[in-house]
DNA sequence: AATCAGTTGCAAACGATTTGCAATTGAGTC
DNA sequence: GACTCAATTGCAAATCGTTTGCAACTGATT
């Protein structure tokens, strides 16, 4: 009954060796911490915290730091998209090469559950809103919050 | 040439004591930093960070971590509603008393200037969202981000 | 004026994120 | 395969926003 998503979370994961080469083409070296990094956000289909991704990796594969360098330098590179649940801590999600990441999350309230949104904000509103008030390249940051089946008890 | 807001910012700020009444109305005490902290709210249009009201406030009139626990315990009575521009500060904002307060904004990226923006999400999309998602009490968080005219050059 | 729960200042604690620095290591070069 | 050097890493300390323990204090009520 569910529908498919249409982000990029439905196709394969892109292979490890075109993220790779996305690396070297910025001349930034492959390394073990940022090789184990990737694998995880490859097969990890909503955005996760630098802790999460710590937890995921083998003890002491990588020290917490180096994810946050890591996650910095993928943001920079347009590698990875940043999201904010509200809860103070930063999310990230894979994206792929050309596609700019834009989407949004239904989140459960009570136990965190995480759903991908394929609707937007309308473009027609948001362009009035930028008209309206003299603002150019205007874009936003929008996530849903609710109760998800399994918590309405 | 700039059309009037339609949110509670427009209209004469609430007085202080129907501000108070409410307080006292949930047996909470009046004092000096609370009177003082409310005041500059009520002055302020756009929604104030801890350290802003903080620095609003004579030097030596309230502890910092006074008005953390102020701005918490307001939230929890409803009186100020809580906004997150995504850089890791909390904003507040006074509200009316009925008023749920939400609404959004749009924020220069270069000079932080603050626009509040009476625009919404569309509710039949969002009602769809849930019920594709059998979710329930679904509701959103929204901002704008763009260059303002000023910073335009 | 006496009473007492609610408040406050101050300092320490916290959790997320950043940074300085010396040791380590990819990745071309010979 | 060894050589070289900038890029990278681990570790500890530092930052930042926010929370909390606690003893002193104060507003509201009697
Ligand atoms: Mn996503
Ligand atoms: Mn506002
Ligand atoms: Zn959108
Ligand atoms: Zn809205």
């Amino acid at each position: 009954m569910k529908k498919a998503c249409q982000h990029h979370h439905d196709l394969a994961p892109q292979d490890l060796s075109s993220l790779t080469s996305r690396l070297r083409r910025e001349s930034r070296k492959i390394t073990g911490p940022r090789a184990a990094i990737l694998e995880i956000l490859r097969h990890h289909p909503h955005p996760l915290t630098n802790r999460e991704i710590f937890g995921e990796l083998p003890k002491g594969e990588c020290d917490l730091a180096t994810i946050y360098r890591a996650m910095q330098m993928l943001e920079k590179l347009g590698m990875v998209k940043r999201f904010d649940f509200g809860d103070g801590a930063a999310r990230y999600e894979l994206m792929g090469e050309g596609d700019d990441g834009h989407h949004h999350h239904l989140i459960c309230t009570q136990c965190d559950t995480v759903v991908e949104i394929e609707e937007c904000f309308p473009a027609e509103i948001e362009q009035h809103i930028a008209a309206k008030n003299n603002f150019k390249a205007v874009t936003h940051r929008l996530e849903f919050f609710g109760i998800c089946p399994a918590c309405q008890k």
